[in-house]
RNA sequence: GCUCCCGUGGUGUAGUCCGGUUAAUCAUUCCGGCCUUUCGAGCCGGCGACCCGGGUUCAAAUCCCGGCGGGAGCACCA
């Protein structure tokens, strides 16, 4: 066994690959169509016929659970060769905000979503209110006019008011009033569910209550609008959703859900729920990164720290490998702490072979070399990849980083890397080197350095928000150091790797470039 | 407090519905080796898990009961 790891080892990788290509070429194969991880299969699913949606609401920007929402309900219609549609559950107006409309759908095609059809469930209100007539007509709703505070005793205590008892002919005068006198918090629509339910949701949830704020949207056309329960159900249903899916913390609203169908002879779609997706130390609420924008800890709601869309965009995290994230994670129920560094792995795979590589140093050290010959050459911008070549011309002044410096003993010799070893005779407040030849050996330490011609740079290396459940003061740390006058080829924006230091987002070029730490 | 959901290696997941072809999947982390003028990647190998206790059964991660642990809901927010 050990003898035969040895013989493959010692092989070079092509000749693995050769060998492997000979013995089981199903491997390699497999290796290739693997990249895509798979959801399991959908239940009661036909090719062709699956409709799935994605239904934020407009009221801020999207991050990464809305991401696991959005890809999951994406892919599954994709699976399926099905529709996908973007729903805007708009029906809190006091919430909403126009700018989102346009803001959230910038943040799923930067995702690479596309859907088939949109619509603002806000449209549709006419709809929502025969409807709502209709479980009046029925004996199924009434309005109910008691104080919220009762409602909500009562509903902790399983007991019905009087307000159920009333006649369907007082209902409809109540629900027509409500669209025009009555107060917002005068009076709610409610389902005649079952107030003694082990089941809390089902204790005559809210169907439709009074808000007074000018829509984005609707303006002030309506002053009825309906909950969560309501309209998430019936939209559903109404638009042909098929495959609906939704967080853990609906669960119990499942049988709300249902039943109200039931009583409007609606289809019932196949509902299913997945656990929230939380990561270590990036809280996703708007309760906790708020004040902290607010006071200024955070800049925006595009900052590198927060697992927003824009934030990990801006932080280097491609969107490929936030999908695959999603994915690998699936749609079990079980909730759990995923630290970020599964979401760097991946990134850091994907961004491998498409980052072009530089030399930054750290806290840099003056490096002399006396007699070093001058150096002028191309060097490949990466070492396996075809992504060109930038240009090199070294003297006898040079950086290295003070890690690299303090390692260093005199008399050793070591290689700059890509350019010529130096022995090293003097350390002191600068390094003092004798060339020591062209030639490398792989028993030379090879450092990375700067000649004199580099930008000072800044790297800002982000941490996790919160540590302990507090602000993490230290969350944002900046590296300063110097950088080759090459990093000007590339494009603000893009993602390159700083040799043995890490993967670095340039933010900003110039005369002092700005970067962002990605990962190592 | 009541109700619901979840509980597989350090971490995240597959498998749980329809008990047995599972030596329990895959990824990540970690460790060792090979390759390499960086790191990583790649390649080879390794450590490592079915929350606990009963029961049913020839057989349980999988079914039942009871604990324990975690999460959620009990809004005129979604």
């Amino acid at each position: 066994m050990v003898k035969v790891v040895e013989e493959v080892n010692s092989l070079s990788l092509a000749e693995q690959k050769e060998l492997l290509e000979e013995i089981a070429p199903e491997l390699l194969a497999k290796k290739k169509g693997e990249k895509k991880s798979k959801l399991p299969p959908l239940p009661d699913a036909e090719r062709g016929k699956v409709v799935t949606r994605f239904p934020p609401e407009p009221n801020g920007y999207l991050h990464i659970g809305h991401a696991k929402a959005a890809i999951i309900d994406y892919e599954y219609a994709r699976m399926y060769d099905g529709k996908f549609i973007l729903r805007f559950d708009d029906t809190n107006p006091e919430n909403e905000d126009i700018v989102f409309y346009e803001e959230q759908r910038k943040d799923l095609r930067w995702l690479g979503i596309e859907w088939d059809k949109e619509y603002n469930t806000s449209d549709n209100l006419k709809k929502h209110y025969e409807l709502a007539l209709q479980l009046i007509n029925q004996g199924d709703a009434y309005v109910c006019t008691c104080k919220p505070r009762e409602i909500k005793e009562r509903r902790l205590r399983g007991e019905e008011c009087s307000c159920r008892k009333r006649s369907k002919e007082e209902n409809r005068e109540l629900w027509k009033e409500m669209h025009n006198e009555i107060p917002p918090g005068g009076a709610i629509l409610r389902l005649k569910g079952d107030m003694r339910s082990q089941n809390t949701a089902m204790r005559d949830p809210t169907l439709f209550r009074i808000v007074e704020a000018e829509h984005p949207i609707q303006g002030d056309k309506y002053r009825v609008w309906p909950t969560y329960d309501f309209a998430g159900a019936v939209e559903d249903s109404l638009s042909g959703v098929t495959h609906p899916f939704r967080t853990k913390e609906y669960e119990l609203r499942d049988e709300v859900y249902f039943y109200l169908l039931e009583k409007l002879k609606l289809r019932k779609p196949h509902l299913m729920e997945f656990s929230r997706l939380s990561i270590e130390g990036m809280p996703v609420s708007k309760r906790l990164i708020k004040p902290l924008i607010e006071e200024g800890k955070v800049k925006g709601y595009d900052d590198v720290r927060l697992p927003t869309l824009r934030g990990l965009k801006r932080r280097g995290i491609l969107k490929e490998a936030i999908r695959q994230f999603v994915l690998s994670q699936g749609i079990s129920k079980s909730e759990g702490v995923v630290t970020f560094d599964q979401i760097e792995a991946i990134n850091r795979k994907l961004l491998d072979p498409i980052a072009k590589r530089f030399f930054f140093v750290p806290n840099p050290i003056k490096l002399i070399v006396k007699d070093a010959p001058s150096v002028e050459k191309e060097l490949r911008l990466h070492p396996t990849e075809d992504l060109g070549y930038k240009k090199i011309k070294t003297g006898k002044i040079f950086y290295i980083s003070k890690s690299d410096a303090s390692n260093l003993r005199e008399g050793e010799t070591i290689r700059l890397k890509d350019l010529f070893n130096v022995t090293v005779e003097k350390i002191g407040k600068e390094v003092e080197g004798r060339f020591a030849g062209m030639e490398v050996k792989a028993e030379y330490e090879k450092i990375q350095w700067v000649t004199e011609d580099h930008f000072p740079m800044i790297i800002i290396k982000p941490d996790l928000l919160f540590k302990g459940g507090k602000y993490n003061e230290e969350s944002l740390k900046e590296i300063g150091g110097f950088v080759e006058r090459n990093i000007e080829i590339v494009k603000e924006g893009e993602v390159v790797q700083m040799e043995r230091f890490g993967f670095v987002k340039i933010e900003r070029l110039g005369d002092r470039p700005l970067g962002i730490y990605v990962h190592r």
